[in-house]
DNA sequence: GTCTATATAATGATAGAC
DNA sequence: GTCTATCATTATATAGAC
């Protein structure tokens, strides 16, 4: 593996570094000089390539989003809520890693994040309204709150807390996990969980807002 | 509203601030000089009451806790996601900030945010097996996993990211954006989404595990 | 119980040598 | 390009006065 490492640049050696330690530890928490020795460096020439801490997370979210999107693009395809979760079980441990590190620059909201959010709601939007067209799903009243809440649950799973993985016996979340629940998804996604109407005519008859 | 305040003992008004200020910003992020100046106390005094940061967590964790497992007890009920979304609707401030605090424990991964993990897993899971028996819901090949899935979706939506809360025009998660998911989320708890079993299939046939 | 003042530790930023 | 050394800031923890 450091075979493969030692052949590229100081830069980018810390960049990928503080990929994995943003990862890990999230922004605020991951300390400069964790980076700098993850990356066998010094603090002083991450300053130097970057600026500071501020400039290498951004050069970490338009690498994450650069490698995702051109992934996606060569698979002829767009940033759909799919694609992520096939990205993050397709194996490559790179691929799982930008994966994650996407869905935390989404939690902390960086500029990227939101580039990659909206596309991947465009998309899911378009597939839902398409799906509906052709028969291959159901219409909704919201697809847009619909497509909201696709991209939520898989943000959500792929950030799942500890708490919750331990209730399913695993140490914490990982693609075993992500495969146990794609059974009980896809249950719901396709029969569904109420066997009668009365919950959802109950919501529709809500008033529209109120605060 | 600090006429209620005032009466409160100072180690009360600490950690109300605490919670306030830790859902807010977070753990980590959340600064004792900031919560004792919304405490209108001195540092110093925090330590007294509560001998460092890491005690006034602990404070908070079991306070929130313990209320939230009270009030639903009062309800004459257990600790399920529906109520959990109930509560935060139900508009007392209070218990919006109490639920948001919880949702974020939940993600740090605190000692009491697993024992409402449990608490919350254990009641969905129970829920949904009764359901099935009495007709009233579709069974589950994982319920355990299934319960897993709907405590998750309740606890992202609580902690939606900012990114996709603007996909819905909205500047950051509340009430009447939790509302605007009600009904695309029933509809596919009502429906499903898919209009045929191609999907479900396909997942079944997985293999269990490999990794 | 409450505050002020101080100690200690850690971090990110900076400057300059090589 | 890269490192070492230092600085300035900030946070928490502590000790002692009132």
């Amino acid at each position: 593996m450091s075979s493969v490492e030692d052949d590229l640049t100081a830069k980018a050696k810390i960049r990928n570094a503080a990929v994995a330690l943003f990862v890990r530890d999230g922004f605020q928490q991951a300390k400069l000089r964790a980076i700098a020795a993850a990356a066998g460096v010094s603090v002083g020439l991450i300053a130097h390539h970057f600026g500071g801490k501020d400039g290498l997370r951004s050069a970490c979210d338009e690498h994450v989003l650069r490698v995702l999107t051109a992934r996606a693009k060569a698979a002829g395809r767009a940033t759909g809520v799919a694609d992520l979760l096939g990205d993050y079980l397709s194996d490559p441990a790179e691929y799982r890693l930008l994966v994650e590190y996407m869905a935390r620059a989404i939690q902390e909201d960086t500029p990227a994040a939101g580039t990659f959010v909206d596309a991947m709601v465009a998309e899911s939007e378009a597939i839902f309204t398409s799906g509906a067209a052709d028969g291959t799903m159901r219409p909704s009243a919201d697809p847009r709150a619909l497509a909201v809440f696709s991209v939520l649950t898989s943000v959500a799973v792929l950030t799942m807390p500890p708490a919750l993985a331990r209730a399913l016996g695993h140490e914490r979340f990982g693609p075993d996990v992500l495969r146990r629940m794609a059974v009980p998804t896809l249950e719901l996604y396709t029969h569904g969980l109420y066997t009668d109407d009365s919950l959802l005519t109950a919501a529709r008859s809500l008033p529209e807002s109120e605060d």
